[in-house]
DNA sequence: GAGCACTGC
């Protein structure tokens, strides 16, 4: 590179500038700040592009602008919705949730009334049954869980209190024993018709599970007294006198219209020390109608730490512990580890570390009284002086699991506990080099949501004698996996949890300690079926300042849904109410989320749900899109913004076989077929899905996921439904031409991705480059999974995406191209601006194109108009009828200039992007 | 050049 000299005598290279040399030190940092900032200013300023429309097509945007039937249009346009017939949507803007309740409960009130020939039909029903040999069968097995001894107890404070806590550990029996006690009880009594049991599990699974496990001790198929109520499926029990275990997104979608719940007699909320947003909400809302609904029995189940929290949360209410049951796990920590594989650290010791303050105040005692009881080799106590002996080291557990494997003669499975997808693909990778596991003698699982092997039946079946089962799994086997052969359990520690951060309004994925809580659980998926052992890699002392649960997810969340489903429940502001929930999100994220409705058009700025924000409200999803599937319904591309859509808000159908990134690369690649969008890649993995004669093939050949295919597919079809029920579409298919007029237009489905998506956008100041910069110019980065991800040139400038985390950078999970006139369009703050002479359009002041004035001004008359035919068609919600007329006419011109890809020149002024 | 886990009449 060529060394240049300025006039001030300073070096430059290229276009490197170097700092004045009189500058020393802290000053030449501040030098390159200060450049830094005045070279991103310049950034901010920069049009991504210049916007050119042709004489003759202004002319015939102004003709349409002119005609007077499309004035029409507008003439009944208000944006105070004081036009809109009595509708449940105008009533939620008027009502607060307590006058709704006391409408349902005049109208309902007669619903759980006695019936006195269906309580003798139920209790004969209930005779018959008690002397089937399968009902007597499963009788003497309920009676060995420790909740069948306490019966009667629970009962008793069931009937005397409206809300009870019961906690009690795995293995208690409280979660399958609870509600039948109940319906038993009410059965017996024969008072069966006014018996209905909610009872509500925070993952779709075990509410099927816990619902098989409940039907077959009552000696019933599913559908009779016990049933399962999950989205997109369902097997109800009878109407009355049964139980239903369903998922607590399914209450609170219940109560969106009937808040009294009024057709329950009885809502058991189990596992709620999982603190997930759902069941806080849900425990806040009970809060607020139990007065109502006096006949109500609420019971809360939970881990028996910290069950306290919830009966003071509920004035005191009566709290009910069960003793659990589980075999003895035998628990043993670093300096155990280090001792029984005499496993010594790396020297890392050439990089001094500063010992933190956790060492200095607990790592350092522990070890110095460890020395002094000499339980533990002296070599123990100088590895433990390592300060990264906590640190997960997967040559540490290769040697723990060829230790247990040598030592233990129990040939139960060993479960290990890592963090994520690189570490367990690394220690699965380093076990078979090691030559130790040979495939023979060992069966080796990687489990992560990502891998197939999810899918894989083998993994809970108990290998042939002479075979050990090793699974290496994240957190997935805490709870939604269980195996039940597993003896022994290696538990690293850490754990990934994803927390929200309002200062830079971004996600954060980062590795941490695990609670208690997490350790516990951890330990007990070694004693499920015997005695066991666990093995956590971190030291005992660490253990005692172990958090007893990790935060809640209330306060780890972005918030925008939960706003909206606060707006739905016509729960008024929301901080108040906010201020009710056991732990109250943070302001700065509340903020952050309210902006972000307003700015979408889904809040007015004093808080109300618009027309806008009531549809997204109602729509299962992410409001962006939700958003996104309004504006695929109204123009008629809906078929690939639905599957774009399911990807998005449900999971990539992608997996990742270890050691398959490559190829699984290679293949999305040539499923998108040079399109630059990771999204399309989507639609079009669903279309291939749908299309092929062979679908397991055709997963299997792609790396899809069959279940995640079939879900995604299932839930098109839900999104369709709900398109149905607001009157934006005619039938639920949503594979119905009549809304898929424009599906093949593919860079008018970007458009509304970007309509959706908007303001995840990330800009290049330069064409060609990479578009991972913040309209504010900070850096981001494009995940590898990402097709654009080894992209060399970049058609625009721009792009939208919708997931975006913090790990080690900030990194872009999903990503589409796409050209200026969409953004212009669907983005917010539109202005004109004038600067030097030269005319720009801007959108939420840091994004500009170079445009004409009057181009400007014809674009702006659209847009404007278009915005109003939005509101319009969102308050007065109905199909779009394509053929001619003026809606029609203002579709087609918008859709016209959105998806002119080839209008637009990009400003060629040299830039410098170093 | 790298992806904790859930969920919605």
């Amino acid at each position: 590179m060529s060394s240049k000299r300025d006039r001030m005598g300073n070096r430059k290279e290229g276009n490197h500038e170097r700092p004045p040399s009189h500058l020393r030190g802290k000053q030449i940092g501040m030098y390159y700040a200060q450049r830094n900032r005045e070279r991103n200013e310049a950034n901010r300023k920069r049009p991504l592009g210049t916007i050119l429309l042709s004489e003759s097509r202004k002319n015939q945007i102004q003709a349409v602008l002119n005609s007077t039937s499309f004035k029409n249009i507008f003439a009944t346009t208000s944006s105070t919705y004081e036009h809109l017939e009595d509708s449940a949507f105008k009533r939620s803007f008027l009502r607060v949730i307590n006058e709704t309740i006391d409408e349902k409960l005049q109208h309902t009130c007669a619903r759980l009334a006695e019936d006195a020939t269906l309580n003798q039909s139920l209790y004969e029903d209930f005779l018959q049954k008690q002397s089937s040999p399968k009902y007597m069968n499963m009788i003497a097995k309920r009676t060995k869980l420790p909740a069948f001894n306490m019966k009667d107890e629970i009962l008793k404070v069931i009937d005397e209190n409206q809300v009870v806590v019961i906690s009690g550990e795995t293995g208690c029996g409280k979660t399958t024993q609870v509600a039948q006690f109940i319906l038993d009880d009410f059965l017996q009594k024969q008072k069966g018709s006014v018996c209905k049991v909610l009872c509500t599990q925070p993952r779709r699974i075990s509410a099927i599970a816990v619902a098989q496990r409940v039907a077959e001790e009552r000696g019933e198929e599913l559908g009779h007294s016990v049933g399962y109520h999950i989205r997109m499926e369902r097997r109800p029990p009878r109407d009355r006198g049964s139980i239903c275990f369903c998922t607590t997104g399914v209450v609170l979608k219940i109560m969106e219209s009937d808040a009294s719940l009024s057709w329950v007699s009885h809502l058991i909320l189990d596992e709620i020390h999982e603190r997930d947003v759902m069941s806080d909400f849900i425990l806040a809302l009970i809060k607020k109608i139990k007065a109502k609904r006096s006949d109500l029995k609420i019971i809360l189940m939970s881990a028996t730490l910290n069950s306290e929290k919830f009966s003071k949360y509920y004035d005191n209410a009566p709290h009910l512990n069960i003793p659990g049951f589980t075999y003895p796990v035998q628990e043993f920590y670093l300096e155990d580890v280090l001792q029984r594989t005499g496993f010594v650290f790396e020297s890392t010791h050439r990089i001094k570390h500063k010992k933190t303050k956790m060492y200095s105040d607990f790592i350092e005692p522990h070890v110095r009284q460890l020395e002094r009881t000499r339980q533990y080799s002296r070599q123990v106590c100088i590895q433990l002086r390592n300060p990264e002996c906590e640190d997960i080291n997967l040559e540490l557990i290769l040697q723990l699991v060829i230790d247990v494997c040598g030592k233990e003669r129990d040939e139960g499975a060993i479960l290990i506990f890592l963090t994520g997808f690189h570490e367990i693909s690394t220690l699965s990778r380093l076990m078979s080099e090691s030559g130790r596991f040979p495939p023979g003698k060992f069966l080796i699982f990687p489990l992560h949501s990502l891998m197939p092997t999810l899918e894989q039946k083998q993994i809970f079946d108990t290998p042939p004698r002479g075979m050990r089962k090793i699974i290496i799994a994240t957190n997935i086997a805490e709870t939604s996996i269980t195996i039940d052969d597993v003896v022994y359990v290696i538990d690293c520690g850490k754990i990934k949890v994803t927390n929200f951060d309002a200062r830079t309004n971004s996600d954060i994925l980062a590795p941490e300690w695990v609670s208690l809580a997490n350790a516990n659980q951890r330990r007990g998926r070694a004693g499920r079926v015997k005695p066991g052992m666990c093995f956590h890699l971190f030291t005992k002392a660490r253990n005692m300042v172990l958090e007893q649960y990790l935060l809640p997810e209330i306060l780890r969340k972005r918030l925008e849904d939960v706003i909206l489903t606060a707006k739905i429940l016509q729960l008024g502001p929301v901080e108040p109410f906010f201020a009710q929930l056991i732990d109250s999100p943070d302001p700065g994220a509340v903020t952050v989320a309210l902006e972000l409705l307003k700015r979408m058009n889904a809040l007015t700025d004093d808080e109300k749900l618009t027309p806008l924000g009531y549809h997204l409200a109602k729509l299962p999803m992410a409001p962006q899109i939700g958003k996104m599937i309004l504006f695929g319904a109204i123009f008629s591309c809906l078929d690939p913004i639905l599957s774009i859509a399911a990807a998005l808000d449900f999971k990539d159908p992608f997996q990742l076989p270890v050691d398959k990134e490559r190829e699984v690369y290679k293949m999305k690649l040539e499923l998108a077929r040079g399109v630059k969008s990771d999204h399309l890649l989507f639609h079009e993995a669903l279309r291939g899905f749908e299309e092929s004669g062979n679908a397991r093939q055709y997963c299997w050949n792609y790396f899809l996921s069959h279940q995640t295919m079939k879900q995604l597919q299932d839930l098109k079809k839900q999104y369709m439904e709900y398109l149905c029920e607001m009157n934006f579409v005619r039938d639920s298919d949503p594979k119905n031409p009549e809304c898929n007029l424009n599906w093949d237009n593919l860079s008018l489905v970007k458009a509304i991705i970007c309509a959706g998506l908007y303001p995840n956008i990330s800009i290049s100041p330069v064409l060609g480059k990479a578009p991972v910069r913040t309209p504010s110019m900070r850096r981001l980065k494009l995940h590898p999974k990402s097709i654009l991800a080894e992209c060399k040139y970049f058609d625009t400038n721009i792009l939208v995406y919708y997931k975006k985390m913090k790990s080690k950078v900030d990194f872009i999970y999903d990503a589409s191209l796409i050209h200026p006139l969409p953004v212009i369009f669907f983005g917010d703050r539109f202005n004109q601006i004038c600067e030097d002479g030269r005319s720009f359009i801007s959108i939420n002041q840091n994004l500009r194109f170079k445009c004409s004035e009057s181009t400007a001004s014809i674009i702006k008359e659209l847009r404007d108009r278009f915005n109003w035919f939005l509101e319009y068609k969102i308050s007065h919600p109905g199909p779009v009828v394509w053929g001619g007329d003026d809606e029609t006419q203002i579709l087609s011109l918008i859709m016209e200039l959105i998806t002119c890809e080839d209008m637009e020149e990009f400003d060629d002024d040299a830039f410098d992007d170093e």
